[in-house]
DNA sequence: ATCATTTTTAAACACTTGTTTAAATTAGTT
DNA sequence: AACTAATTTAAACAAGTGTTTAAAAATGAT
């Protein structure tokens, strides 16, 4: 799991948890200090301050969270290919960590959080040329005419949203956590189904 | 706007600001009583702890949420009429009250929230008989044979998500508050599109 | 006007918060 | 071994937390 086990690393990793199950104002400073069994006063010994920290982990679950993405959008392979693929590497790694997509539109909408933070890494999705693509899938009309903003809106409302909102769709459906993991399965084949069918029209 | 004037009334409105906003763990007693012009001591005079307010007020704000819901779910229209109006009805709604969404998902997910807020009012979907429809519905081929709790899934997504990421949204695409108010009108649009072609096929 | 009741206030309660301090321990160098 | 620097600790800091108290003010009834 944890590469370095530097007291540094573990308190590091101690945060990315606690942060991104409960959030900026849902945790204290003795809190990940207990989650990484080191001494409150280290936390501020090796990040200064607990915003520092947040800062830190912040930017680390970004990284994480925008590298198979744009291994997705980088590669050599048909458009259309690519969103499948798109789709189903969100979802295998989304299933993994399921608190982050939460965690990042929620602290992503915190006006506190600098906007240096918030810049940085975004723009490198528009780096692997993913819209430019798009845009010429559009031209010779392999894609569908829609708004650039409004096609990354769609793939990822339906990609993170199920994760999400967990919460509320097991009271409307009343089911256990399990039955839920088996639902999202089941959810990824027909988000497939739709965006594919609506993006990418089978020419007549 | 607000039709009671009573101090009571007052503060429950304050902290339906507050708590919308900022989340049960993002603010404080004492924020709660400023925006509402009052002393930190009626907060609890009133409502007797911080986290009863919050369980009035989440149940408020449920309350508001469904309303139009249901009402659309239980009109005499055919079901696709009901589903394009249903997504007319939501960004209509959550326009206004942009806030909703993510607190309602967010707060869902904390697991210190009693069952008993959470169960209360999501059977009221249900009981429209919402579900019972869509399943006639796919018995006579008129809706795309798809998990219920997925279609459910699909239109929430496609309705709420666009405003929960609103942050992160804005970063990717670099664009304003206005510029982002414009863009959720067009998207209506392409989810209606998406979603009515995707559920309800054209038959051949 | 007197009284009891309700509402509002300022102050305090015990506890947690983020952060700092200064001493103790450990590690590394010569 | 002795000395220096880095690490870890317990303790304290001031400020903020939710909540309670007891007195003050406002209200309504007789």
């Amino acid at each position: 799991m944890s590469k370095d086990t530097t007291t540094e690393a573990k308190i590091k990793e101690a945060a990315k948890r606690v942060f991104t199950n409960k959030g900026f104002s849902g945790c204290s400073s003795r809190e990940i200090a207990k989650e990484a069994g080191m001494n409150v006063a280290l936390v501020n010994y090796y990040f200064r301050s607990k915003e520092q920290l947040f800062n830190v982990v912040f930017h680390t679950v970004m990284d994480d969270f925008m590298l198979s993405m744009k291994d997705v959008f980088r590669m050599k392979q048909p458009l259309e290919t690519k969103v499948r693929l798109f789709i189903e590497r969100e979802y295998e790694f989304i299933t993994k960590h399921p608190e982050i997509p939460g965690f990042i539109v929620s602290e992503m909408n915190r006006c506190e959080v600098g906007d240096s933070n918030k810049q940085f890494i975004m723009d490198e999705i528009a780096e692997t040329g993913i819209f430019e693509e798009m845009h010429q899938a559009q031209i010779t009309g392999e894609m569908r005419k829609i708004d650039l903003c409004s096609a990354t809106l769609i793939l990822m409302s339906n990609c993170h949203f199920p994760f999400i909102a967990k919460g509320l769709m097991q009271e409307i459906h009343h089911i256990d956590d399990e039955k839920y993991a088996q639902q999202l399965v089941l959810h990824k084949q027909y988000v497939i189904e739709m965006m594919i069918g609506y993006l990418f029209p089978a020419k007549k």
